[in-house]
DNA sequence: AATATTTTTTAAGGCTTTTTTAAGGTTAAA
DNA sequence: TTTAACCTTAAAAAAGCCTTAAAAAATATT
């Protein structure tokens, strides 16, 4: 799940973005209006943190054309004004919702969850393939009676493989989606990733391996 | 289809090949004049997209240079500016499109779109020939009940002869276009593939040959 | 703040698959 | 019939991948 943080004043922005990151959120942080569009535009992002006041280019601004541009990645607007012409304008130019500041974390991480749970396509807690299941709210992989607990990365290694099910997804997409696009992992992470994932793929007696094909990447497959 | 992307701000290449990949785009990524050329100058690529501003040599001058060299890949180039006189030099060194920074992912798409349709190809996931198919996202030949995984050189071989049904391709093409124009590959490695392939087809009983003519090339022919 | 635990990264050696090479047999054009 | 082009195959070489242990980093606990 990906934030993308466009907001001028740093202490503040580097403060929503470790309370994101401790939610395991994967946080992008820029600091002006230009940077802010040229990012959001990517509309890889999940939700956008959006400042109203910023050098070169407000959040208004950022909103109307990012619509404009048919990028409907949700919007989280922040201000220090709490007046209502504000508001207006603010949710006319594209903005979901709303926080003035200040604010605590825990409504910061509730408007987050609100906005990234509306994109829908069913936020899945549990789901599987072949013949185990993966409980993403509490990263328990199972089969049957046996059960074991996933980290993050495993986690997220995991659901790509499972959204992917009938394609081959390569490295480097495994590695954009779970480390992100400035990492500088390596193939080898993702092979190591795998390989735990293996492990306990057969520590629950699962027949589903997940097959590595050459040059392209990986994929599921049940086994008999 | 494959699209090399030479654009020094990583974080952006990144988005730019997650926006890609997503549509089933095979995509190389580098971050500098010197490579760029250098993978351009391969031929094998059906679009490049191509920043302007990059470290040792810029798009102007990588697009003449693949121009001078009979290299006719489309080029979408990419700037932040907007100004005319960038627009005409860019065109004029040879680019086929344009782009300016920032853009919606649906712009991106429709402009590379528009570049490899004009090549006369399609995005290919599930294509075939006589009587077989093949699966581009996992690789996988088939007829009937019957299939086999193909290797990353046996599906690029394979999905040439297919693009070019109704013609005759030679190995030189095979070769520069599966190699590389720089490898060192004879006709020796293609024929081992064509071998290779042709087992295959045998092995899920096709009824498909891959008629080689002396001197010429190959072409893909359903028997009776 | 120090220590313990878990997660993540790194690196090396071994294994498997892919790719190349090479040699001898086959085909078809001249 | 001759000969260059092509086919097939085995085996060598290279590349890619797996696994593991151990180091480093992050996180939790005392």
């Amino acid at each position: 799940m990906q934030v993308l943080i466009v907001e001028d004043e740093k202490r503040l922005a580097r403060a929503l973005k470790q309370i994101l990151t401790e939610q395991k959120y994967m946080v992008d942080m820029v600091h002006d209006g230009n940077d802010g569009l040229d990012y959001a535009m990517s509309g890889i992002y999940d939700v956008i943190i959006l400042d109203i006041m910023l050098p070169y280019r407000d959040g208004f601004q950022i909103a109307y054309e990012l619509r404009r541009n048919k990028i409907d990645t949700p919007i989280l607007m922040l201000t220090a004004k709490d007046t209502v012409p504000d508001k207006v304008s603010g949710l006319n130019s594209g903005a979901d919702d709303y926080m003035t500041k200040p604010f605590a974390p825990e409504e910061l991480l509730a408007r987050v969850k609100a906005l990234t749970r509306r994109r829908g396509e069913v936020i899945l807690d549990e789901t599987g393939f072949g013949d185990f299941n993966f409980n993403a709210s509490t990263c328990t992989l199972s089969k049957g009676a046996k059960s074991v607990h996933l980290n993050y990365k495993e986690s997220e290694v995991l659901k790509l493989l499972i959204a992917n099910r009938d394609t081959i997804i390569s490295k480097e997409d495994i590695i954009t989606k779970v480390w992100g696009y400035d990492s500088d992992a390596g193939a080898n992470n993702v092979e190591a990733y795998i390989s735990f994932l293996r492990r306990k793929l057969h520590f629950i007696n699962s027949d589903t391996e997940i097959k590595s094909i050459k040059k392209m990447g990986y994929r599921l497959e049940q086994k008999p």
